[in-house]
DNA sequence: ATATGGATTGGAAACGGTTCCGGAAAGTCG
DNA sequence: CGACTTTCCGGAACCGTTTCCAATCCATAT
């Protein structure tokens, strides 16, 4: 199949390259009938922009990365897809970048901004600590999903998110109604993450609020949002506190790991023990049991940031949204059982 | 954040573009003196390629990509996302697509190899039909990951996967050696996916060795290897079904469907009935109960189908790698019951 | 000493677009 | 009817690299 050049249909339409050019960039200043022809040459020689050309000429492209820090999380690499989806339909393109917990998003950034000359930004499951400076630095637009950005500070930085302090009191809540009190927290470990400490937050705002004191020294397990992760530690967690009936997890995958992990040491899930998750993956309504979860709303995280993200581009203030979560019962959760 | 120009570096180094286009490239012929200072520069400023202008320069760029076709399958996604981390490594960068099953792949491939110049393609989850002569057309090194494309006939094809057939074959024998005379199968309805087509000659396989017929229309339900899809389905189908003892299925995931209907219809797993997934997917492990599946070696297949394109890139002969399987059993297959 | 040749290096032409600038044609207006 | 706008289009410079070709330098062979 051959390649054609833009030179290639300016000469078959007769007319010159800026023309061809200017009709393929939707200009005002062609004429209807030159556009025509133009449109006719391209689509009869099956025409494509070469898209190294169009962007090497633009000092800052009209082109976005999404950084996706956690290869591993289901619920991230949905968000990721749904992004995918709805950029399809955007002038700007999208690629995707997955990097490890451990990798730095912000060397990554740079690099894209460097080397492809990517001219916005979703930081996906990123933290927001002092490193996120860079991104000021760098002033290029950027969209923190999952994490509220409001108070960053950063001028060129919007963030989408749902109230996570709110939804974790709200599903402690869900555990104490049911008569739980011995709880403990299954977290993450990122340091400086500010989802794990909202999350936590709110489940301290719950257990305040029911004039419950939580030693956290004692009872919440550092570990990473893995399946494995919490599989090991909520194995060794329940050697030595069979008293706890209660777990809250902060994502439905962690919850699968701590379920299985009951499971295997011979207890009940619900009835010995309750657990929560977070998320509302799809994994989480098909589990044995059922996962009690917080729902994010996949879709609009996704197609609110990739709006958000193309809004600044063309120049718009950076906004700062929340979705609504709704909580979604399952089978994990029961009531406190009286004794065991 | 300046960003500097490989002039800028020529410049600082008192040397001449060329000079330092051929120390990033690692060219032989530049002093051991230029090349320190060059790269002294380079290093000092944070200097990074633009890759738009390096790729816009190659004719047919040393860049490519992969093409996922299934968004939903974690299988498919675990792969594309190993065959980034491999790829990370690798001189030629990657980029990923993910496509649905309704799309047209080769369109895809068409449109990245005009509008990005991507030098070469690893199709992931593919169907090999007719339409795959595009690929013939365009003469593009092609990589089939999960397919077998040694009878294709494609000159400019290397495929990747497990040996489907014995896999699927060794699955059947593992349940019919329980006990189990009535099984059916949940499979792919993806026209031309020879995928599916390959397992399900492998089942043929076992039950013909086992002396047994097997009625086709009656037996395997068309539905995507979704989870959803699979739970409908497997509702719909155990209404009328409850002679059936066992269900092999073509992925963990269509086999965690499978379950969760199962026991929605009050049936017990393994106790009732028998499910075996596909994939071998970190979920199976996971899963109440675990499930028997067909483990595929995820990252040899990521590394091989990268190393593979990397190598015919640099004008290597297609290969067809074939490569182990294991049978891990779960908690998902038990004895047939000898009655209900 | 002169031709030969390898090792380095510099200069300049691409690669395929976009965009600025200026000119021609056509329309407007006093 | 000439001056002035407006509309539309062509020419050419430029984006940041790579790469070909030529030039320089120095060592070696003759």
């Amino acid at each position: 199949m051959e390649i054609y050049t833009i030179r290639d249909v300016a000469r078959k339409a007769g007319v010159a390259v800026s023309t061809v050019s200017r009709v393929l960039n939707g200009r005002p200043d062609v004429s209807e009938e030159t556009r025509r022809r133009v449109m006719e040459v391209v689509t009869e020689c099956g025409y494509v922009q070469n898209g190294n050309a169009r962007f090497l000429k633009h000092a800052r492209t009209d082109f976005a990365a999404i950084i996706v820090r956690g290869r591993r999380s289901m619920f991230l690499s949905d968000v990721a897809e749904q992004m995918l989806s709805c950029a399809q339909g955007m002038k700007t393109p999208f690629l995707v970048k997955y990097i490890d917990e451990a990798d730095d998003e912000f060397d990554t950034l740079r690099q894209l901004y460097a080397e492809k000359r990517a001219g916005g930004f979703i930081l996906l499951g990123s933290r927001l600590d002092e490193r996120s400076e860079a991104i000021r630095a760098l002033g290029v637009p950027c969209v923190f999903a999952t994490v509220d950005a409001s108070r960053s500070g950063l001028g060129n930085a919007s963030s989408v998110c749902i109230d996570d302090r709110a939804a974790t009191r709200a599903m402690m809540d869900h555990l104490l109604d049911n008569g739980h009190r011995r709880v403990t927290i299954f977290g993450g470990n990122r340091y400086g993450d500010d989802v794990f400490a909202r999350r936590y937050q709110g489940a301290m705002d719950s257990l305040h609020a029911h004039g419950m004191a939580f030693d956290p020294e004692e009872s919440y397990r550092c570990l990473r949002f893995s399946l494995e992760g919490a599989y090991n530690e909520a194995k060794r967690y329940f050697e030595g506190h069979r008293d706890v009936t209660a777990v809250l997890t902060m994502s439905d995958t962690m919850a699968a790991g701590v379920i299985r992990a009951l499971i295997d040491l011979g207890l009940r899930v619900p009835q010995d023990v309750s657990v929560t998750g977070f998320d509302g993956t799809q994994m989480s309504r098909f589990y044995v049991p059922s996962i009690t979860t917080i729902s994010q709303p996949v879709e609009a995280i996704a197609r609110e940031s990739v709006t958000l993200l193309c809004d600044m581009l063309e120049g718009a203030q950076p906004r700062y949204v929340t979705l609504d979560y709704t909580l979604l019962e399952g089978e994990s959760v029961g009531p406190c059982p009286t004794e065991r």
